[in-house]
DNA sequence: TTTATTGTATTGAATTATTAAAAACCATTG
DNA sequence: CAATGGTTTTTAATAATTCAATACAATAAA
């Protein structure tokens, strides 16, 4: 009927959990302290303790707080189980669209989307807000939402960005010093790489992974906010694209494996110009790969 | 106690209007004639002409519709004001921020700023979910809202990532056919430049005018949804930045001239690398401006 | 006094409930 | 059977409700 009291409940258990620790008949410490041990409010505290008093567990009486017995496991309030429901909505839900296909123009139902990811409506709303700011959805005139990519347009725009934002990340990677992690990761990628290439034959879709954790290593030398916030998205995109789009898989991963290794040479050789052209290649040739997996759905 | 009705106000008024333009004793269309007339679902047609039917202005029964006299202005129904105040809310919030000079790790009240901005909460939650994204709002573990910037290390990330936008849109720029309206709008751009140099003494903050519709015309040349919905929260950002900060503000705003002029000048003689140098320049100069005036409040 | 603590009131935000509107479905008429 | 109207179901906007945080006043301890 109005918002839960998870935190209440929450808080008491904790709370118990620290009587625990102490000794038979002891006072209980003041409220705002143990506001700082569970992480609320006093106000809820002071939930608690009344609750703590109801059940004889606690006599309380203005600033005399004491512990009247040891707390068991039949005093814990039970826990309304929801868990993490709403912590990687974005992932599920960029992935339902890009696994089932979802087409664009496609109109979103915020109560069959609640329903479906198990996620209160408002929260869908907040998120879908945050997404209209990729240009993925729009609010519809008439109320409701809209899924505008996954377009043509949208795929070419994306890929282009990312190109941006890559070729950046190459020219600052080149610049990073010698103790930088980067370049250790970087060793390591390559050695993944190597030894993918020679069992290529049957572990050619191991390659995602691989390829990932590569851009994802270059990108870490960029610190910046508004980069980050867009990778997510991007890499997601790309990752789960490539995990579809079956054709000629082992060719392609092949490919990719030596225009990596092609960049990695330049990376190390702190060949700025060389890094930037095979980087160029390579996004390129990711480009036309994503361009053409759409090519059978999207007439837009 | 629930959602409001103005859908239905307008379409009954809109439907007034139509039948004015009827005969007198005229059959009304159907249903869903008049809900493409007025833009609505059926629901609130047959809400309307149940309405007119209460007053007189029609009879009604099944599909027997019929005029019975003309309307007049006291049929139409009131209208509550609020006339578009959601539509400019993100202008309003940040030129709130920048002009009030709302220190960072604020926390944002959903009820004051929906009273202060005279729009409902629900909005103000979705707007800055979406604020969220670009890193300048976060969500609070208690609940509700913290202003994240303007820290230095936000300004610096958004000085970094505007000049890979921009240096890409150069790139862009000098490759665009000669037929682009590109080069007219930078045409008028270097006159506008030369003519406010002739007065600089006098009218040099008409320059911040000036610099935005500079940058915009060289953004304009990159059609891309990602680029463009950064640009308008950077270029709002740095366009009040520069109306606040009044040290030195003719001197600076000379100097800015003639850095565009410089790449307007490469520009057109299609000297990508001369543009680019330029542009590095122009844009390490705005960089240290918007620095030097968080000086004095960013401590963290 | 001063300071720490509690008691109380006010304000804010998460979440539900309610109503307007849309959409889907079925019935009927010409 | 096609177009239209009646009815039902579903969705989304928004206010109301309740939990929680915070501000402030009162009081006891130092």
């Amino acid at each position: 009927m109005a918002r839960s009291d998870t935190r209440f409940r929450e808080a008491y258990n904790r709370l118990l959990d620290y009587c625990a620790t102490l000794g038979p008949d002891a006072a209980v410490p003041a409220e705002s302290k143990l506001g700082e041990i569970a992480n609320v409010s006093r106000t809820v505290v002071r939930r608690c303790l009344s609750r703590m008093e109801d059940k004889a567990l606690i006599r309380w009486d203005g600033r005399e707080k004491r512990l009247l017995r040891a707390p068991n496991d039949r005093d814990r309030m039970a826990q309304p189980d929801q868990a993490g429901a709403s912590d990687d909505l974005e992932q599920r839900f960029l992935e339902w669209i890009l696994k089932f296909d979802v087409p664009a123009n496609t109109t979103l139902s915020v109560a069959e989307l609640s329903r479906n990811f198990g996620v209160p409506q408002h929260e869908l709303k907040e998120f879908l807000a945050g997404l209209s700011r990729f240009g993925l959805v729009t609010r519809r005139k008439q109320g409701g939402w809209m899924l505008l990519g996954f377009t043509r347009s949208f795929a070419v725009e994306l890929s282009d960005f990312r190109t941006v934002l890559e070729l950046n990340a190459i020219s600052h990677a080149v610049e990073a010093p010698v103790d930088h992690p980067f370049w250790g990761r970087l060793e390591e990628s390559r050695a993944a790489h190597l030894a993918l290439l020679e069992r290529i034959d049957t572990d050619f879709h191991e390659f995602s992974k691989l390829d990932e954790a590569f851009h994802m290593a270059i990108n870490s030398v960029v610190k910046n906010r508004f980069v980050a916030e867009f990778q997510k998205v991007i890499s997601l995109i790309f990752h789960y694209h490539y995990l579809w789009d079956k054709t000629h898989e082992k060719i392609r991963n092949g490919a990719a494996i030596e225009e990596h290794l092609a960049i990695i040479d330049a990376l190390e050789a702190r060949d700025e110009a060389a890094a930037l052209a095979a980087t160029r290649r390579h996004l390129k040739t990711s480009k036309t790969t994503l361009l053409s997996s759409l090519r059978y759905h999207d007439l837009v």
